[in-house]
DNA sequence: CCCCCATTGTTTGTACACAAACGATTTTCG
DNA sequence: CGAAAATCGTTTGTGTACAAACAATGGGGG
């Protein structure tokens, strides 16, 4: 029993382990969204429908009325990203779109009855896919 | 202190508790990565280089020469998506390509001297990154 | 040996994601 | 008041992300 003699010098691969990109968050969190997202579309329950659009209708459920940017800003996305969402929720009647009286810059979006009722009716979807997501996660 | 006596019924809203997106995993994975994709690319040091693009290179540096395909497999890329990041790594001169002679199907990737010096330029940074990312998390 | 089937890489089409630049407004402040 | 600055919505360009369909090749099993 005299390992007190043994000293391991510190040399290259211990002060640089290896970088495994596997263990990197960066690439955990986009594989933790891709699954998500592939639940998601499994779950939601219209073909059509994606996650930011999803959010863009409940978060329109919860304000009545708001401009573009601002539900953009509510739903963490860009305005140029908001574009192409708003123009895709349009075309399928989900919303209504209307110039601001008070700001000639500004539009109002709000739901359409349509998208008030597809809203209702996967909003339960979108809380069975929360705990789908994060069902096997063991305990912190 | 006779509380004992007041019995709360279940009404619509104890049932159904109000659907807020900020509290839905997808929303806050897909935040996640959005900020992780601004650290990455303040700190990556190389304008150009996009988080998959870097994880290619990684993978590619640790494997040595593989198929296109398997590439994609071993970064959690698909087929489609390996393409256009191939594309931009050629054109750039950072990687190289050639037929396998073993099966015509294949072609054969691997890091050229400018990728390989590139690559572990930048890896330190991916460390910094990584922990950039997690820094202000608190403790579970 | 040959046909069925799987795999490889490519293309097309749709949908995010964001930087950058733009014209039209509104606000702010000197 | 009036010029500078900020905000609003749009467009363009690049880069993921994936489904679906494709031609070419490879690997069995009958």
């Amino acid at each position: 029993m005299k390992p007190a003699a043994i000293v391991v010098r510190e040399d290259a691969s211990a002060a640089k382990p290896a970088y495994v990109l596997e263990d990197q968050v960066g690439h955990l969190l986009r594989r933790a969204h891709q699954r998500h997202a592939a639940i998601f579309q499994e779950m939601i329950g219209d073909a059509q429908l994606t996650p930011l659009q999803f959010a863009a209708l409940v978060k329109l459920d919860d304000l009545g009325e708001v401009s573009q940017n601002e539900l953009g800003r509510r739903t963490a996305m860009d305005a140029a990203t908001m574009q192409g969402v708003i123009k895709r929720l349009l075309a399928r009647g989900l919303i209504d779109r209307k110039p601001d009286p008070e700001d000639r810059r500004r539009v109002v979006l709000s739901l359409t009855a349509d998208g008030c009722a597809l809203i209702a009716a996967v909003k339960p979807n979108g809380r069975a896919i929360t705990d789908e997501t994060l069902a096997g996660l063991s305990e912190v």
